[in-house]
Order: structure tokens, then C-alpha cells, then sequence
DNA sequence: CTTATGTCGTTTGGATGCTAACAATAATGA
DNA sequence: TCATTATTGTTAGCATCCAAACGACATAAG
């Protein structure tokens, strides 16, 4: 755990803090606990995985995008990615000097430019990607089958409906 | 949504392009959703409750932090907060610009730094924060009570197993 | 054809975010 | 006492991160 104090610590402190206002201490513990789980997963997967190839989190996320999808224009690399179009040509002129990526100017529309990996970039996501999903199975271990089905959907409801409003 | 495409539609692209590898779709279903709600739940409340006060996301949950457990020590801030030290000097410093907090050195203990919320972050807080928990039973009103407290307990066996590992 | 409007990737400026090195302070132990 | 070891907050260097402004390109309307 990040920090110091339990959810139900903090809940006490919080309605002592703020005293008679009424409060959803149910609806704060799920959005607490996203961004808990969250958090840990991130620093968990970047200590496990990523450090060793000197990769970041959006580093492995961008090229993730271009691995399954590429090759692919930028836009998408964005969205798909969950950055903003400016950090993202940051990001990709970081792994194109690594040699990971490379860009293209789109050739029917001037302004679109392709993305896609190089022989290096396809090399490391080939055994990088096995060794990131194992982890992934180590985290969800504490998580029955059915539990595992379970939070994948009510997180895919709380995702699709925080995206339209 | 974030991305174009949706998760069955990941998996499926994923699955054709690493063949006949084994994959654990389950465990990776969890963790991506996990970063998925936390993305979207992050920017909808950036743009719906922070943006109005020109507040960052880091600079909110250190506010946050101070107000509950204030007057409290620098590291415990970090920790609760989930940041580095050093990042949270900076954001310290921004948010004591602005006047919402001051630090103090302690007294028994040379080496550390109290920080307390001033007249001013109290307001802020006071104001603010229900408008965020009444964003949090919005985003979760999607949610019945009985799935509110599955999503909270599964979130809770995660991030605290990915903690210690 | 040409003007207006829209879209794309990049740049810019400021704020986060990390690790590692650092100075100041504290605690320990011979 | 005094050298050793540990801990705290800050700093430095670099890589994200976003919003907004920008130039290049595309499309629509007249």
C-alpha cells in the first residue's frame, strides 16, 4: 500500500474533518481504490518489466499501441494510447532515436503520418510482451476466475460511461 | 472511451499478432481496465471539478492529504500522496506560491518539515471538496451498491498485493 | 479559383514525475 | 567523545504531460 492509512482510516478522518456534511464514502472508496490499485499496478510493472530495458510506462504503452496496431497514424497512436498529441511526439521522437520506431509522412493525406515499429522495436515487444503478461497473471493472482470477470466488467462500466460525460 | 477500439477487439488484434503464443486474456482484461477507468475517471475529474481552480491532479490529492492529516510531515504527504519526495517539493512549492499551504521546520527533529493548509486552502477544500465527491457518485452511479462495494474490495486484494511485491 | 473552415502533427511554456546525489540533522556505538 | 551510519527534505537532470498556439494540408461553399 502507497500509503500510511487504511480506506477505512481515512473515511474516519474524513467525516471527522468535515463533520455533519453528508458524504458518499461509498462511491469515494471505488474511485480511491482505482487510483490506488492503479498506481501500485504502474510502479509494480514499471519496477518488474520496464526497468531493465530502460523503458517508461508511456514509453511501453505507445509502442504496445504500434506493436498491435501499427502500421498506424499518429492520432490514433494518441487515443489509443491515452496521452495528448503533444506528448506523444515527445515521447516518439524518444523511440525513434532509440531505433524502436520509425514515422512516415502519410502519402494521400499531407498531413497524417504513419507510425510503425523497426526490426528492434518488433524484437523487444516479441519478449517483452510474454514477460508483461506473466506479470500481469502474478498481480491477478489474489483474484478468483470469476472475480477476475467480475471487476474487469463493473471497471469497463465505470470506463465507458467517465469517457462520454 | 479512450481508445477507438474496445477491449475484444484489442484482445482479438493482440492474440492475432503474437499467434500461437499462450496469453493470460483474463489477467490482462483486469490490468487494462484497471488503467483504462483510471485514465478516463482522472481527465473526467480534471475537467469537471480541478480545471475551475487551475488545479492539477497532484496538486488536489496533495491539498487533500494536508487537510485530512494536517499538520503533517513532508514524507508522510509523499507516501499517502503516491510521489517521490522530490516530486513533491516542487508541487509544494507551486501550491505554497499560491498560498493554499506552509511548510514549517520541526522542532524536536531538525530534519523535518511540517505542512499545514492555510486560511486559504482550508476554503478551497472546503468548497471543493464535496463538488468532488458529488463527481464521485456521479461516475459511479452507474454501479449498484452491491457491485460499488465487490469493485471496492477486488481493488483493495490488488493494489495491496502489488504493494509488497 | 478562392476564401473559409477544419484537421493533423509539431512546438512552446509551464507543471509534474522519477532517480540519484547532496547537505543537514539525528542516532548509534565503541 | 567522535566517527559511523541512517534519515529527511532539497536539488539537479532528464523524461513525460497538457493546453494552446502554430504552420501545413485538406475540404467545402460560393
Amino acid at each position: 500500500m502507497a500509503g500510511i492509512h487504511t480506506i477505512t482510516e481515512t473515511e474516519r478522518q474524513v467525516s471527522l474533518v468535515l463533520g455533519s456534511k453528508a458524504l458518499d464514502f461509498e462511491s469515494m472508496a471505488v474511485v480511491a481504490n482505482i487510483f490506488r490499485a492503479s498506481n501500485n499496478l504502474r510502479n509494480h510493472l514499471e519496477r518488474s518489466v520496464l526497468q531493465a530495458h530502460n523503458l517508461s510506462w508511456t514509453g511501453f504503452v505507445v509502442l504496445w499501441v504500434v506493436w498491435i496496431w501499427g502500421p498506424v497514424e499518429t492520432r490514433e497512436v494518441a487515443r489509443e494510447s491515452g496521452i495528448s498529441k503533444g506528448t506523444l511526439t515527445g515521447v516518439m521522437k524518444t523511440l525513434e532515436g532509440r531505433g524502436y520506431l520509425v514515422r512516415d509522412r502519410g502519402k494521400n493525406d499531407g498531413r497524417l503520418v504513419d507510425v510503425s515499429l523497426t526490426k528492434a522495436g518488433s524484437a523487444l515487444m516479441d519478449g517483452l510482451f510474454p514477460q508483461f503478461n506473466q506479470e500481469e497473471t502474478q498481480v491477478a493472482s489474489v483474484l478468483s476466475s470469476q472475480e477476475k470477470a467480475d471487476i474487469s466488467r463493473l471497471l469497463r462500466l465505470i470506463a465507458s460511461h467517465t469517457a462520454k460525460a
